[in-house]
DNA sequence: GCATATTTGTCCGTATGTATA
DNA sequence: CTATACATACGGACAAATATG
């Protein structure tokens, strides 16, 4: 069987539920322990993780769980914008991503008013996910994948609950209706808009926590 | 010092090269030996390799140049749209990028003068990422040049030569002067224009080539 | 289908370099 | 400054999977 991968996302599971916190250390003998697998195998995902930006590789420092600072929330909004905004613009008709488009903000809509905010988080990200696959394309899904996790990272690092994604249930639904009813062009703006307000609150909470 | 970057560098290159051709498979000890490296050092450089998508990973039955196929010229060309054209279209004006693709236009001009086509070539990679540079995203600049890398195996696999790249010398020119003395839209109106007739050019060589 | 050789996956031990206490 | 802890890289070893005859 193969480690390899599973220790991938394994450790992006943790990193990503928040146990292990941005800028914490990474012991190579501890984690390599604690899953059962040698250092070299640990390293290799390191290497992976590193690559998709989920953790920083210092030379003869070792590895710890990237820390974005307020650049790289801009960094990483100025992504969102760009790849979002643009697959949506572009999108066909009748897309099948549409459908779970549509599943997502629905499936939000009742686990906020079942108060599961964690579930609405979750769903948040499928929801734009699901606007990245009207893409059709791969690579783009993939790359959006990594961005995400950066930035469910920033999140973490300055403490953003999941209930402040409240208020985006309902923009996201706006999104999706003017996809589907008026044109890609206007959903797009709509899309924009959102992305900029979302990335003000992520830096008004970088500015509030002290951090840069 | 570093072994493990310069690795990766050494590799890229002789990928992008040509030297280590799509499809070819890496021998961990062969290659170990040739630059002197232990196992595990060179299975840690593949690992990051396989992130970008310039070599495929089986578990079990090694590592291999990646040999792209028509679906994925498809989804490169599918990328580059996305992310080119939104960059430029969202572009500001007088964004030191701009100069970056004067340069690169100049300069190929003479090289193609000079029937310097390998020259060509590399200088069309450098206005094109040189254009995703204006987008000021160290994230997306890193994602677009792992694309263009992978592109250039595909050029490799169906022998694209260089000089095919002559016409589009001037396409870049007009792209530049839209950008410069147009808009962005219809700077990006013509980069749309022109990536969908490399697309095609190369989906015809694979076509010819009989490949997949 | 079977036996053998090759390759990969994993792990350990150790020497060296680096930063921290 | 010395000592300690840790990360890096190497080399060797063996099991497991694959390729080859």
């Amino acid at each position: 069987m193969n480690h390899e991968s599973s220790l991938v996302n394994q450790l992006t599971g943790r990193l990503i539920a928040g146990e292990l916190r941005p800028g914490a250390r990474l012991s190579e003998a501890a984690l390599a322990k604690e899953f059962d697998v040698s250092r070299n195998t640990l390293r290799e995902a390191f290497r992976v993780l590193g690559e998709q930006g989920l953790v920083n590789h210092i030379p003869h420092r070792g590895v710890s769980v990237a820390s974005p600072n307020t650049s790289d929330v801009i960094d990483i909004y100025r992504v969102r914008r760009h790849i979002e905004c643009s697959v949506l613009e572009n999108a066909p008709n009748n897309h099948p991503g549409a459908e779970q488009m549509r599943r997502a903000v629905e499936t939000a809509h009742s686990a906020a008013a079942a108060d599961d905010w964690l579930q609405v988080g979750t769903l948040n990200m499928s929801f734009h996910n699901a606007v990245v696959s009207l893409s059709d394309s791969s690579r783009l899904m993939r790359s959006f994948g990594n961005v995400l996790a950066e930035l469910r990272l920033a999140f973490l690092k300055v403490e953003v609950l999941d209930f402040l994604h409240a208020p985006f249930v309902e923009r996201n639904q706006e999104v999706l209706d003017a996809y589907l009813n008026e044109s890609p062009r206007e959903a797009a703006a709509k899309l924009g808009a959102y992305l900029g307000d979302s990335e003000r609150q992520v830096l008004g909470a970088y500015a509030r926590a002290g951090q840069d």
